[in-house]
DNA sequence: TTGTAAGCGTTATCAC
DNA sequence: GTGATAACGCTTACAA
């Protein structure tokens, strides 16, 4: 492997030089900055970045941490989109993209840093849901950090987040808007934001109609497909069920079409299934998903972005960034849509 | 940033002794390491891993580059199962993860090594399509190839791929087992191994049963749902239309679905569709897909292992690795089949 | 068992 | 404009 060095003797020149006019600096003669290139491209030299990180002491690299709430980040069918955002902004800025292994049992946040450690990287974006302590832990080791789709309340850890209250609201408002007065709500059973905002947004919707809570129609479950089935069922064994249901994701709304399906009920008919995500999946259950679209690409670029902005120096502000939702109307609740354009580079960035 | 330097000089030994207690290297004293490890963790010392790979000249990384056939790597149905198989391969043997950009028009190699060269990585796995001009381009940077899912006739280029003639073939079978005689192929109109490969295994499983194949059943289209659509259709307005047909991946076969559809036809009743691939959505079609499920976390495991194999002075054998797939029966075929287990692992967010 | 010293490949500082 | 030279943080002979 050839090194500057050997160009810069090849070429006759000082390695100093070499580099300035390798990287297209100022102050190295045009005729000289032409040798060097010449004799560079003659001996196929790759500059090492290795040697380059070390000498500036900055990576131009972020690295990736996926948090506790998905299996894996590339088949999760939320974040892998969030992670293709990330990728975008990234490359677009010529930085690169590590991606650091799952923590585990047995990986904990020193283990961490033998991937994405200080030197590795400039920073690390934490994609989803992480034990506090943990991410403490991660900016104690001397890392920036930014968090996607998960905030901690109480820290000034940057965020990049969803308005998961006023999605929420917003689906079971287009419920309402049908004519539905007994809406159901299958949220997620977890401790961290996203839990308690979606049921949040629930009770917004009902309080703006002036509606009552029934206790009894909200299920808190699992985030999964069969957590959110059992739950339907329970909700249409109610001596007085739901005309319609609102799931906190997709693949839970998936959950809810199966159990309407296996009491040999349909959707929208008999019940009304609204989802939250808008995931590939989603425009292709039967019936194709009226769901809440959240801006997964879009949150992971604007978090990427910001990541490399704190590593800058630069400090963007506000401190948490938050995304708007738009309603995707399918045929889930009733209300035929047609299936708009899908998700992609050009969405409205609406701040809340 | 506390360095090296730091832990020992408050340690009272020499960098090199810390380096080694640290690492948990025989040659020095239980007390000494004792000593050395509480100093790094009071310090929070976290070792600098750009030091460690220019000292050691090697990255413990590889890199990632896509191929074209792809639009991005964390969305492709296919290949983002077969990176999900490259990271859990990687970080199972502690080397880190490094993704490139896609290459484009103004991306070429050169850029290229700016995020993936000789240094960062110790190699880079090629995922999917990439003309061989480029690839060699790859291996003249000095840096070390393997190839998943294509591979370089007339090459040296160690590759993972998977035997799509063999998986034709037992597709096309299945339906012949079934009675059908005049089965179609909707294929791949490209110029890279995979387009011949699945129509040669087509014509094997005809020629097994002395069939004639008949050119008018051959369909070649770009790969995709809307081409595919197109084909079946074309195949539909034949004077002698088939009773079946196999399209070379699902996301074609769902194309073909709905051509029957759009006709106001069944499948399978009117005709059999059979596709390859066993993707995410496959099972969640109406009806779900009958199809090859190729074993993409596995090919991306083992390509993997191999490159780092081949990083440490290895040479596995043979230079290519060809895997097979399996026959996955639902019910696009009309011989009902339960829907079988998912690939990988078990997800607690595994689909109904 | 421990310390010294020489690199790894690059960039940046400063003379010339 | 160009060339020495000193870092950057680490590992590893080799010497003690």
């Amino acid at each position: 492997m050839p090194t500057i060095r050997d160009v810069a003797r090849l070429a006759g020149v000082s390695p100093a030089t070499a580099s300035l006019a390798l990287r297209a600096r100022p102050g190295v003669r045009a005729l000289t900055r032409k040798l060097v290139e010449d004799v560079a491209t003659e001996l196929r030299y790759v500059p090492n970045l290795t040697g380059r990180r070390l000498a500036r002491g900055r990576a131009d690299a972020l690295g990736v941490i996926q948090g506790l709430n998905m299996t894996t980040l590339f088949s999760d069918a939320f974040y892998r989109l969030v992670l293709s955002g990330v990728g975008e902004a990234v490359h677009a800025s010529d930085y690169s993209l590590v991606i650091a292994p799952a923590l585990r049992p047995g990986v904990g946040v020193d283990h961490l840093m033998r991937f994405v450690g200080p030197g590795t990287v400039d920073g690390v974006l934490i994609v989803g849901v992480l034990d506090p302590e943990w991410v403490l832990a991660i900016l104690e080791r001397g890392l920036t950090v930014v968090v996607v789709d998960n905030h901690l309340p109480g820290t000034k850890v940057p965020a990049v987040v969803h308005d998961y209250r006023g999605g929420a609201r917003l689906v079971t408002e287009h419920l309402l808007a049908l004519g539905h007065r007994r809406v159901g709500l299958v949220g997620a059973d977890v401790a961290y934001p996203f839990g308690w905002e979606t049921q949040d947004g629930y009770r917004d919707a009902l309080a703006a109609r002036g509606l009552d809570c029934d206790p009894a129609l909200v299920r808190l479950t699992a985030i999964g497909v069969d957590a959110a089935a059992a739950a339907t069922h329970g909700l249409l064994d109610l001596p007085d069920p739901p005309t319609a249901v609102v799931t906190v994701t997709d693949m839970m709304a998936i959950g809810a079409l199966r159990a309407v399906r296996e009491r040999g009920l349909r959707v929208p008919e008999d019940l009304a299934v609204a989802g939250m995500d808008d995931v590939e999946i989603s425009a292709h259950t039967d019936p194709p998903l009226t769901t809440l679209r959240v801006p997964k690409e879009e949150m992971g670029r604007l978090a990427a972005e910001r990541l490399m902005a704190l590593s800058r120096g630069e400090s963007p502000v506000p401190r948490i960034a938050e995304l708007s939702g738009t309603l995707i109307v399918r045929k889930s609740c009733g209300a035929a849509g047609s299936d708009p354009a899908p998700e992609g580079r050009a969405t409205s960035l609406g701040y809340a």
